[in-house]
DNA sequence: GCCAACGTTGGC
DNA sequence: GCCAACGTTGGC
């Protein structure tokens, strides 16, 4: 079991978006290091924090899991997989938080400069943020 | 294989 | 909307 961070802006595809189509394509990513974690390392069943960027705040939004592993593009040489909604947090946890919560200093998404927009993150890293999002 | 130019991402 | 940081491209 694997634990990851997908990146979408709100604009292009929302958690409200994933919660009304229960399971969505992801589509479109074009760097090979996203591409590479989808295509060898995502697992049917992964867990996902569902991360809104260029959003007032970005932060996680909700949850969702891998429900179709890694499977070739239309375009070559691009992966996609499929994901499931699983819960849209109370509130967003912004990228703020993640920054000043214990715990969460190593995450990839609170580095600077970090624009890869499918991340590996640890379990606990995942537990945190999960226990952040219930709080209401 | 270097690296400048260019395009994109994403926080602010 | 700005722009720093980063990835990619392509000439050499």
């Amino acid at each position: 079991m694997k634990y990851w961070l997908m990146k979408c802006e709100p604009s292009a595809y929302s958690i409200d978006d994933l919660a009304r189509d229960k399971t969505t394509r992801w589509e479109g990513v074009r760097n090979y290091q996203a591409r590479n974690f989808m295509r060898d390392e995502m697992r049917a069943g992964d867990k996902v924090l569902f991360y809104a960027s260029n959003a007032d705040p970005s932060g996680v939004t909700g949850l969702a899991e891998v429900s179709r592993e890694g499977y070739p593009d239309a375009e070559e040489p691009w992966t996609l997989v499929d994901i499931r909604f699983v819960a849209k947090f109370p509130q967003v946890i912004s990228l703020e938080t993640l920054k000043e919560t214990r715990g969460l200093e190593d995450m990839v998404v609170t580095k600077k400069g970090s624009r890869l927009s499918i991340q590996p993150v640890t379990k606990t890293e995942y537990d945190i943020v999960v226990k952040l999002g219930r709080k209401k």
